[in-house]
DNA sequence: ATTGATAAAACGAACGTTCGTTTTATATAT
DNA sequence: ATATATAAAACGAACGTTCGTTTTATCAAT
């Protein structure tokens, strides 16, 4: 008889090698990071690593994909809050204080990898817009309610909250200072003057 | 009797080699451009180049050179316009205003790489500082005058502004609408209400 | 015995860089 | 003016390495 096959293993290999990959990618760039090394941190030759993956680059397009999980949590989160702007406050805080230097560091790698890598590119943009569209989702219910400004529509107002949440993310590198608790409550302090009345 | 050397012809050179180089690492990034790429743009042989530039690693540290120009020119505005609030505020719309898709991703390569190049980490860090530095002083300033909120201390809102222009400057990537010209009214109008008492 | 999983070795291609050579331009000597 | 000497500037083939990937051999489990 055959040696079944293991989904339970396949799915937790896959995840095993993504995590390794994820830790080659942050210490050495997507581009420098050698197979040889994926492998290495794996704990796997290059023969079992592509029996799971067809190549490099489909190693590196799973990066994004963790992108879409956290994007689910927060917009569990946004949906349950029944204040909308302390959804939108608190969600910006939330997800600048859990995001590690490494974190800041692969997402600092799929951007600049999504404005040239055209199968990035459409994974990150559907990511971007799911984002946008959750805050000028919530922002338009707090305008309604009156808990947000009305000064300036939900488009426009989402893309500033947009911008402060990765500008503060993209500012965990520069600041030598590692707290990143200290950037979240910036990060919080800044998106609630910008939305409120 | 030999030929003089021709600081005039070098220094050109240096900046053609630099601006081809920088057009290839649009297109394929740092570390997918190859030299023979970069040559070929530059319409010059290995061998011309190398005798400009010790190899690729001192080209791709070239590129960070200019952002440093480019933050001159703001500190100059800045210095010049009398009232601090408008300062900061146009200033960062100008610098929004002014950067181009291209301009963008070589930053966003730029972000990423000193994330994990010790030499380009030190040049980054030294601008950012410079950057950060220039916006304290102008918040202080504002703040001393009135035309800027007291509520929060300058190293802070010169943190938020920071984030918001580096926010949106981020966002010209993902926002297929690319007349910047959007994005730019939006920073201004955020930094502005960040920063109005 | 047969099948799937893994390891190890090997592949061609492409990389950054080097280096011996050729071309180009100019300052002097005629 | 012309010819010559000389250094700057550029060339481009070739180097050794390393890349992502494929092939081959071995192991473990049915």
């Amino acid at each position: 008889m055959p040696r079944t096959k293991d989904d339970k293993l396949e799915k937790r290999r896959r995840f095993e090698i993504l995590e390794a990959a994820a830790r080659c990618f942050v210490r050495d760039g997507f581009h420098q990071a050698s197979m040889r090394a994926i492998c290495a941190e794996a704990g796997l030759s290059a023969g079992a690593v592509y029996n799971y993956f067809p190549g490099k680059d489909a190693i590196i397009e799973g990066m994004v994909d963790w992108e879409r999980e956290e994007i689910d949590e927060l917009a569990a989160y946004m949906r349950d809050e029944k204040n909308a702007l302390t959804a939108v406050v608190e969600g910006a805080r939330a997800m600048v204080a859990e995001t590690s230097a490494e974190d800041a560091q692969l997402y600092a790698e799929l951007i600049a990898e999504a404005g040239r890598n055209d199968a990035m590119r459409a994974r990150f943009v559907e990511a971007d817009t799911l984002m946008v569209s959750l805050l000028e989702e919530t922002i338009a219910r707090g305008q309604k309610s009156g808990t947000i400004t009305r000064r300036q529509k939900a488009p426009g107002l989402a893309r500033m909250v947009m911008a402060i949440y990765e500008g503060f993310v993209g500012r965990i590198g520069p600041e030598k200072d590692n707290r990143s608790k200290k950037l979240a409550d910036l990060t919080a302090e800044a998106v609630r003057r910008i939305l409120q009345p």
